[in-house]
DNA sequence: ACTGAACTGCGAGCCGCTGTCAGTTGACGG
DNA sequence: CCGTCAACTGACAGCGGCTCGCAGTTCAGT
């Protein structure tokens, strides 16, 4: 698997530059204005290669080649810890990566749209229920629970959306703090319980 | 407030009419295979006006008239109790209305597709996105927290998530148990705190 | 090399959704 | 009861995201 060949070479290639050149479009007027013909296009391909590729204008956006690596780590990690634990150690693996330092505008930037852009906001919502669902199955694999049970959805739900909550707030306050200090910040809340009032 | 206009009963008319011919279509023919025109055609209304009534197709399905409703009683409860309790008030309340009891059957129908129907689904979440920023501000207001706090954020978050999870479990054990119950029951998970191994 | 499989670009087409505009219908004061 | 005005409706045109089938090209394993 590691030795990616000619083709895969190529592919992540374009993908990466039909990215960039769809971000700088959309920077300039605008997600909902610029056509998916457009960014082709610019970056000199067809748009059904575009479509091949992402899928959905929206995923032009989301993709993130290090994806299925990040959830590759995070579900060896889940063999040996609680889910908690591992999001904590993937975190900080990911902020000791030279890849996330090289790439961090680049996240930056897509992180704009993924919070400002209702459209992608959605698909980033979807991504993150598929997510909750393999979630829940690695969870009930190595704690034996239910993985249809009421209570292990309600926990991972929560997981879920307390990570996504934490994207959301470091968007917000313009990234000032690392992510991982408020995804730290976010799993303690959900940790300690919700005492409301 | 109360009396309704004609107007404004005959478009209400018109709006169930649609969501019922379009369900009845849904279910024969699948949501993706369905056109919005045929819907239309079949329901002896324009196309634009489904667009004007429900803005989308996938809010054809999602609409409910008694929405509205539902979220000024839930606003007014938090203004006298913490969230979690207000949620569980309305519950009891939605359970003990004869409303709830006639439509019972027309929620399920909508609640099939809400749930298997991607699509559908993305725009539930959106709604319950936008459900969360009113309910954060309503609760900040209540609590003198921040509004834009990362905990209040992971604190509501969690709890729209579970109130989801409450409905996708209920869907998936067919409706067996009362929704009130579920809900109660995820409730509890989220207040006692996640403890996950 | 060479054959098969995977990929690419092209063209046609469906349909969700938007905007405009002319015609109609309900709301309201006299 | 009626005239006026605002709100609503339907017909139409059009954009663009997305899909599909096809023909030509490029890489992979032998």
């Amino acid at each position: 698997m590691r030795p990616l060949g000619l083709r895969e070479r190529k592919k992540l290639k374009a993908m990466r530059h039909i990215q960039d050149v769809a971000l700088d479009l959309f920077d300039r007027d605008g997600f909902a204005h610029v056509t998916i013909e457009r960014v082709a296009a610019e970056a000199e391909v067809s748009p059904s290669s575009i479509y091949r590729y992402f899928g959905t204008k929206e995923m032009v956006v989301l993709w993130d080649e290090y994806d299925p690596i990040m959830l590759q780590a995070l579900d060896d990690r889940l063999a040996a810890q609680d889910p908690i634990s591992a999001l904590r150690g993937i975190l900080t693996e990911l902020v000791d990566t030279a890849m996330f330092e090289q790439d961090e505008r680049v996240i930056m930037r897509r992180m704009h749209y993924a919070m400002e852009e209702p459209a992608v906001r959605g698909a980033l919502n979807r991504q993150a229920d598929a997510m909750a669902v393999e979630l829940r199955g690695t969870i009930a694999k190595h704690t034996g629970r239910d993985p249809d049970g009421l209570e292990l959805r309600v926990v991972t739900a929560a997981l879920i959306s307390a990570f996504l909550e934490a994207l959301a707030y470091w968007h917000e306050t313009g990234y000032r703090d690392s992510l991982k200090t408020i995804v730290e910040g976010a799993l303690d809340v959900i940790e300690r319980g919700l005492r409301v009032e």
